[in-house]
DNA sequence: ATGCACAATAAAAACGTTTATATTTTCTAT
DNA sequence: ATAGAAAATATAAACGTTTTTATTGTGCAT
């Protein structure tokens, strides 16, 4: 009745056998190109295949092969209602994974985590029930459960970002104390000494490199690092806001910003918007650019580009080399992010409202 | 050697049977609960399960069963270098059919296309393959093919909007006539008569939505739409950028504005700071708000809110009901954006610089 | 002619399930 | 006690592949 039925029955590997005579083997055989089979049966075969439109039953070759032909990907999503932007960047991601596999035969299959436990919990499941032939996912933590755990068994996988831990895995990352170090050297040069980093929670192990750049680029000046102003949180538009607003509050306030991302650095403008302070004119802000928006931001601000798309293209070939059995030593990537200059923040102010004229 | 091999073998439901000494059919038969095997077995198999952590294999359920446990999601992505904002709203909606899914078994397969011929494709393959139990997709076109294409067929499917035939499916779909009409007509009332429609190419089906909204707003009140200030694109912020440049530049510029999305509403920001225009001072702005960030905005805007992860939420349960056989006609829902008023856009206006003093 | 290597194909088993059918056991009514 | 029904379980087939093993056919040297 209304069972969702397929009008017509696929072809099968059988089909193709009793339309040109030979046995199931050899059509197998055939159809995965093995030099066993002669060539006019290989060809008598593709051609029958060709006719009836056989396409091979991706069930029966994964119950066979037990290969899946998925790829697990996993998105940490807070699920915190009203805070939407969350996690848009992996749009980007799925895309250049998608372009990666593309031609491939793997698929993606997507799966939402709330936390890190909640994908620790994913991943070991994955890899055990053998729900795909490779995992890649992002969010590491200094000392990040999933990869202690997936490194110990063959399962391939592909992190974007990387552990604080000594460990021989497959990953891209993005050289986040290059970053830090970059845009708080450039704001220190343009003048400012109260600068304020707007940090991801520092158990994620790129938080830390952001706060090590920072604080380099301090410390090679001779200079102390304005500690006291690094708020740390999830990467929401209203924490940008809140964090703003309070850093505002205080006695010594910043007079420039480094923030993490777009979320948040809308949220950092919000914030200065509602004091009434201008960027550019009264504060100076440099930010992470991951989907190719702060341009259009009011005024355009300096950035660190990141190319999240190509970023994600690499994890997927990555992820594929691991697959064909390829060891994870050589799949290492780093990318440094463009600085794109669109403020004049690394000239020396000759005055600042914030700082006090200094 | 290398190879990825899972350390243990896994416990099937052969393990089973010889543990507890009753055939694989009772087993299996067991563990779906049939009420045909008797309780002190069912409990002896299901401790024996517990035991060795046993878990369904799912590539011989699914040969067996012809069901792959999977929900496919065609996610529509340009994949225009530079533009990398570019299908944001997915990570939502994603969230929101994953939570729908939470427990039922299923599981999300993303599939990028990169247009609605792409699309279309990849609908067929899934469904003709039976790659996985149902279908989600979005960026209904007024003659959409993949509806055409599927309504005829049994497979489950849930789009996000409408077309615009008469084809019973199941669908979830935003009031875009009612949210244009909303937009448009607060702003009449707030002496606006040069409003501009930032619009979805018009192919799109719910790009004529909004267009019958807008009319309809002048058209009600005895007016003359302002349809040569519609103008129609891609969703970047770029295009937001141009054609508010565009708009503007010529001799009768609009003096308020109906953005699409977020995107756009950004570039149109952009380009209106480009002209030294302001926000509730020169110009207005109404916009959709999808992922939650008007409000961030310098100003805040005005904005009918989409809750987009509760329309994901929908389209995983009408999934969900279409594939356990329940037909489409009664999974239908439109939601009604709430309208946020952030400014007084809806004030007749004293003077505008752009319309002259009207 | 006979045996032998070798190429080509066929047969059969296996992957882990579900399910239709068959068999055994248990209960009930006579 | 016993037929017959009902309950419980077992057997076997099937889903569509791949792969191991077996079989057939061919050409060649002896």
């Amino acid at each position: 009745m209304g069972k969702p039925t397929r009008r017509v029955e696929m072809p099968t590997i059988k089909t193709l056998a009793e339309m040109t005579g030979f046995s199931i083997a050899t059509v197998s055989k055939a159809l995965r190109d093995s030099p066993v089979v002669a060539p006019a049966t290989r060809d008598a075969i593709f051609d029958a295949a060709e006719k009836v439109g056989y396409r091979a039953n991706q069930r029966g070759q994964a119950l066979r092969t037990g290969k899946t032909y998925q790829v697990a990907v996993l998105m940490p999503l807070t699920g915190a209602s009203g805070y939407e932007w969350d996690g848009v960047e992996y749009t980007q991601i799925l895309s250049g994974i998608s372009q990666a596999l593309d031609g491939s035969g793997y698929r993606i299959s997507a799966h939402i985590v709330t936390d890190a436990e909640d994908g620790a919990a994913m991943a070991r499941q994955i890899a055990g029930l053998g729900m795909a032939d490779g995992l890649i996912f992002s969010g590491i933590l200094a000392d990040d459960p999933r990869i202690n755990l997936l490194a110990e068994t063959a399962f391939p996988f592909v992190t974007l970002g990387r552990c604080r831990r000594d460990i021989d895995y497959a990953h891209v990352d993005v050289d986040n104390e290059w970053a830090a170090h970059a845009a708080t050297a450039r704001l220190i040069e343009g003048g400012h000494r109260r600068i304020a980093l707007v940090n991801p929670h520092r158990r994620l192990s790129y938080s830390l490199d952001r706060l090590d750049g920072f604080t380099r680029a301090f410390v090679e000046r001779g200079l102390a690092p304005s500690l006291d102003l690094v708020v740390e949180g999830d990467l929401s538009t209203r924490f940008g806001k809140d964090s703003t607003e309070a850093l505002l509050a205080r006695p010594d306030p910043p007079s420039a910003f480094v923030c993490v991302n777009e979320s948040t650095t809308l949220g950092v403008l919000s914030g200065l918007a509602a004091r009434g302070l201008a960027v550019a004119r009264d504060v100076d802000v440099i930010a992470y650019d991951d989907i190719n928006v702060s341009a259009y931001f009011t005024p355009p601000l300096t950035t660190l580009y990141l190319p999240i798309e190509q970023l994600g293209r690499m994890l997927g070939q990555f992820l594929l080399r691991r697959i064909a059995g390829e060891g994870p030593s050589r799949l290492r990537q780093t990318f440094q992010p463009a600085l794109i200059p669109r403020q004049a923040d690394n000239c020396r102010m000759t005055s600042n409202p914030m700082t006090g004229g200094e």
